[in-house]
DNA sequence: ACAACTCCTTGCAATACGCAAGTGGAAGGA
DNA sequence: TCCTTCCACTTGCGTATTGCAAGGAGTTGT
């Protein structure tokens, strides 16, 4: 039986959840981007999200189990925001989105690259970065192959490129 | 270089594209129970969709090159829509959704069946399917291998099973 | 004590959404 | 021909969401 508004279609209730123009972009910087602040998601966002959608997105996605949200042990006011095994589990669909972004519509060369290397990557890759992000979100044990850093070190040598 | 609004990330103007609560609907409507013309889509909504709001995604979706229309030969008034090679190639998306919903959401379980499906079968399904879509939307050559009627067959059977 | 920092909140305008009713052209029948 | 029905949308209007700019409250560092 459904529990939500609309209907019981698995692909609906997801639409519920993310379908909409803010939620994905920062799950995609808590993800990709490692930012894990407030602060951080707020002036290293490329969109520019405005401050109210982010706080309203942080309390929806952290009440709907995507974010989970714990106090920083060094500054009483702020909060590290980690994923989730949901979110973790979205890695493949952002990695589709990539994937028919940088085919159908006119991406940016450099923000391609990782979504470039993911395509090409495949499942074993996906996997092998989705162990990554329960080590670094849910403690789990660290693997060998850091994927987070191949996509880092892949992006800022594009950036290195297109500055020169 | 980006050129729409906010980025050039690819995941980001996929969003810019698909990112509301309707749009992929339509999409799967069409692709999934298709339903080729508007009053199709607005009768057989699962989710109910509002007129006006149907009507502003056709549009949209035409203008951004994811829907053709063309005249319906009995019915002047009448437009046939269809998917095109960037819709169909939503697939994968759709079926990673669908997947996703299905773990993390509490889906029905008719409309469940298909989902589970597609998320079996993987990508040698996906693309007998992307084949068959290219068959029924854009003229190619019909397939030998009939997903459409698999999926269909199975949602029936899962209709029925709850009927008794 | 004071200033700077950090996480939000508030006010307000613009846009999007949702419902119900209506419009205008086309098909079909007497 | 004239009338009814159908069909694809549009319009009006109230509500919710989004976006921008400014402000406020708690925290840290000096």
């Amino acid at each position: 039986m459904p529990q939500t508004g609309r209907s019981g279609c698995p692909i609906n209730l997801t639409l519920e959840q993310l379908g909409d123009r803010w939620s994905l972009i920062v799950i995609r910087d808590v993800m990709f981007g490692n930012r894990r602040t407030y602060g951080e998601l707020l002036e290293r966002s490329e969109e520019g999200i405005a401050s109210n959608i982010l706080a309203d997105r942080l309390k929806r996605l952290t009440a709907s189990g995507l974010l989970t949200r714990r106090p920083d042990p060094n500054h009483r006011q702020k909060g590290i925001y980690s994923l989730t095994e949901a979110s973790i589990q979205l890695v493949p669909l952002l990695a589709h989105m990539g994937a028919w972004g940088r085919r159908h519509t006119r991406p940016s060369r450099e923000l391609s690259v990782r979504a470039e290397l993911l395509e090409k990557g495949g499942a074993p890759l996906w996997n092998a970065f989705m162990a990554e992000l329960a080590h670094l979100h849910l403690g789990a044990p660290r693997p060998a192959r850091s994927v987070f850093a191949e996509l880092q070190a892949a992006y800022e040598k594009a950036l290195a490129h297109r500055a020169l």
